[in-house]
DNA sequence: GCCGTTTTCGGCCCGACTGTTTTCAGTCG
């Protein structure tokens, strides 16, 4: 299989870590994490650039030296240069880094001076009170450490947006009821619409003497006060996910809004551009010298240095400075300009609700069209449709829309992409529908290359229309399936198809790189929420969530088109 | 290791909190 993105990155950060155990200069450590960052959200795959033959130190910190690395991991499949660092210094220290609390510092000097080089080892240490002893260390801190070895290892502890979202409202009701509060916001990750969150960052301005602080830390979920300060106090709530409260003056809150929205590559990158320009970017304002020259919108932050506002779901710099700069930021697709769902399911398999009642659920959310897209017979765990049962719902959909007014439900279905590429129902019942998800359910472990070849042969079907949640990803407890998502679009895009974003929470498939592949190559998607019930429908706001991370515009969104523009879309050849 | 309308060398974002100290290093975001 050919190198990944992600194995890159991997390789960077390794390298970054270990240079940074070993006291490298702080700035050749940054510019491996910032390449293992770069690389990981590239929206092609640096293996087919290198064979390419392109220029890959025109990309944004990649220099000639990480150019030629980079060709080398493709090439070889490995660096010498981790080769030698982790024959100088263990690999395994990688895994201390990731203990809250231990660094590059401390962990270097447990190895050092205790021989340290695992979880085990450093438990041990701890339970010997061995570690109190270290220059820098104490009883706290060796006490602290053993309270992290106990708690269960887990690779990420981020949790899906829409479980953060949960979390965060009850807390935000709370902690509005505190004495002077003024404004409340939830910045971080969470306003960014990142799939995930690793923790709530809550910013408040409040009169001097309010009490919000010490509400905070007496919050009943609260599990464990982790710090507690007068403008910042950090707390891990029983569920695990940790929450920070900030408190700003008013007169910076656009500074600090900014400032905590992050991310924190896009925040160097715009501190950095404050520094070119004589200024001084915190997160209590703008300064120059010490007089506060802006900081009460996070507009007037970008506007000093030269920027026009960016919205928070690019904030990663991922190009979208470079894209400020040239007044050539995308205008994201918002929820209003989507015009229906193309994704849904009902009774009939494993929806919950009736077509009807799913329905006027999707006009009351002010859609023109929903396609009903129960699964097909492949699917029997989920009662799925054979041809007869598919031709009453039909019946059944048409009946339907003679009582609606000014809405459309689409005949559809979710048919399956058969192992052999082939899709789960014959052309003369799929002819009668106005759209066909496909999708894979069943086979999800082929090679990279049969899982590529079974979709493009299946989008060889001219009734092939929606490639259906394409990875087959679920966050947290699936891992994609082997695609060449590359080859896919590029097919689609010839062959008059779409791919999906599908907006379920725990799917959100496509991520938002892909999101952004798919502009680059051409190829429209259609954001669906994949319903299973009423509610559900408004998942609709992640996906465009995860849309905007990925640049998407309202153009490059098939479901943003009227009715009789999608129809003409729908049809192929 | 990267990068350049101040620079091809000398810079590289900024502050809060904790614990171990006795003025600050380390970590985190």
């Amino acid at each position: 299989m050919p190198i990944q993105n992600a194995d890159i990155a991997e390789i960077f950060s390794r390298v970054a870590n270990l240079l940074e155990i070993e006291g490298a200069n702080q700035f050749r450590v940054r510019a491996y994490r910032n390449a293992a960052r770069t690389v990981g959200s590239l929206p092609r795959n640096a293996a087919d650039m290198v064979e390419a033959e392109e220029d890959l130190s025109k990309l944004p910190g990649i220099g000639k030296d990480l150019a030629g690395k980079i060709a080398e991991i493709v090439k070889t499949g490995s660096l010498d240069q981790l080769e030698e660092l982790e024959e100088r210094t263990p690999a395994e220290l990688n895994e201390l880094m990731n203990i809250s609390g231990l660094g590059p510092k401390r962990v270097s000097a447990l190895y050092h001076e205790l021989g340290v080089t695992n979880r085990k080892e450093l438990k041990a240490a701890a339970e010997k009170e061995k570690i109190r002893d270290v220059e820098g260390f104490g009883k706290k801190t060796e006490q602290s450490i053993l309270e992290e070895l106990s708690k269960k290892e887990e690779g990420e502890k981020r949790v899906p947006l829409m479980q953060a979202e949960q979390r965060a409202a009850p807390l935000i009701d709370y902690l509005k009821n505190s004495k002077g509060i003024k404004k409340i916001t939830v910045a971080g990750s969470y306003r960014r619409c990142k799939e995930t969150v690793g923790d709530l960052d809550i910013l408040v301005t409040c009169k001097k003497d309010s009490n919000v602080m010490d509400r905070f830390a007496d919050y009943e979920d609260v599990e464990k006060v982790v710090s507690k300060g007068s403008t910042r106090s950090t707390v891990v709530l029983k569920s695990g996910l940790q929450v920070d409260v900030r408190v700003l003056p008013q007169v910076g809150y656009g500074a600090g809004l900014h400032y905590f929205t992050g991310s924190k590559a896009h925040n160097i990158a715009v501190r950095k551009r404050g520094v070119d320009r004589k200024f001084k970017i915190n997160e209590y304002g703008v300064f120059k010298g010490k007089e506060r020259v802006a900081g009460k919108t996070e507009e007037e932050v970008y506007e000093k240095v030269g920027l026009p506002y960016i919205e928070p779901e690019l904030r990663e710099d991922r190009g979208e400075i470079e894209a400020a700069e040239k007044d050539s930021l995308p205008n994201l697709v918002r929820q209003k300009d989507i015009r229906g769902d193309l994704h849904a399911h009902t009774k009939a398999t494993d929806g919950q609700a009736s077509l009807e009642e799913m329905a006027k659920a999707a006009k009351k959310l002010g859609y023109d069209y929903l396609a009903v897209t129960d699964h097909s017979k492949k699917v029997t765990m989920a009662k799925g449709l054979n041809e007869s049962r598919l031709a009453d719902q039909i019946e059944e959909i048409d009946r339907l829309n003679e009582k609606l007014d000014d809405f459309r439900v689409l005949k559809g279905i979710e048919v399956d992409i058969l192992e052999d590429g082939s899709l789960d129902l014959p052309d003369d019942i799929l002819k009668e529908l106005d759209v066909r998800v496909c999708s894979v359910h069943y086979s999800q472990n082929l090679s990279r290359k049969k899982q590529t070849k079974r979709v493009l042969k299946a989008m060889e079907n001219p009734y092939f229309n929606i490639l259906g949640h394409p990875t087959g990803r679920i966050i947290g407890q699936r891992e994609p399936y082997e695609i060449d998502l590359e080859e896919i679009m590029k097919q689609a895009r010839e062959n008059g198809c779409f791919l999906e974003l599908n907006a379920e929470p725990d799917r959100l498939d496509l991520t938002d790189t892909h999101c952004k592949m798919a502009k680059e190559i051409g190829v429209k998607l259609a954001i669906s929420t994949d319903a299973h019930s009423t509610a559900s429908l408004e998942f609709m706001r992640f996906g465009i969530g995860q849309a905007r991370r990925g640049w998407l515009e309202a153009d490059d969104v098939l479901n943003t088109r009227s009715l009789g523009d999608l129809m003409k879309l729908l049809k192929r050849a």
